[in-house]
DNA sequence: CTCATATGCAACCCCCGAGTTGCACTTAAT
DNA sequence: ATTAAGTGCAACTCGGGGGTTGCATATGAG
């Protein structure tokens, strides 16, 4: 309920931390693998990516932090995975500013007409 | 041409400096505004915020690197304003990666089932 | 010409993000 | 009981981001 279109506001700026969270390239990739995959341990997110497990680790909780995703404790691993709730909510941010950039795509693209762009 | 279903890959990663630079407040305000208006000059853009001019600036120039903003000397002022063709860029990756979220989203909700989240 | 506007440049500050390494600890496995 | 796997914690390095201030410069206004 928490805001509608406000796009042209100011208050949407909420929205920052969702993309700070997801400016970066390591953690897209996390999150792009929690998105394919159950849950993963930490572990498994370390495989294959060329960073050590720590900064898998921080990144994991800088998406918690954003309430992005959770993790529980399982015997001898923590597991991983996204919260739908807020991803659902992020997915609404990301439509509601890209549909507030649509008007603007065309305004600009009006007012340049034949200009290359 | 760039890509299309790419979400599960890791390819896509490369939307990581677009979230960056709209992962800041003062940034995204600016965008914002830009999308509501014209052409503005740094003067105007810097009215109203609480940042001095010089972060302004830097800020636009941060949107200028990830080819989200350009601008164009006029007289004793420099006029910015979103480009359009790089915008639609950016919405394009956003819907994808929402759209990629869905599935992720569905399945989520279905391994907690009646589960809080 | 003179003054106020609108910027550009450069030097600095402070803080935090990204990543690493080393060590301790807990929980399977054998 | 031993060993290996999976983490947690803490200390540290590096570099860049976000902001500011001071000064120089170009240009519209009177």
């Amino acid at each position: 309920m928490t805001s509608s279109r406000s796009i042209g506001g100011g208050a949407f700026t909420g929205a920052a931390p969702i993309f700070a969270a997801l400016g970066d390239r390591t953690r897209l990739k996390i999150v792009a693998r929690l998105c394919g995959a159950g849950p993963l341990s930490i572990a498994r997110l370390t495989e294959g990516g060329k960073v050590s497990r720590q900064a898998v680790t921080k990144h994991l909780q800088a998406l918690e932090r954003v309430g992005l995703a959770r993790s529980s404790r399982i015997g001898r691993e923590r597991l991983w995975e996204l919260k739908a709730r807020r991803l659902a909510e992020a997915r609404h941010y990301l439509k509601e500013i890209s549909t507030g950039w649509d008007a603007a795509i065309d305004r600009l693209r009006a007012h340049v007409e034949l200009d290359e762009d």
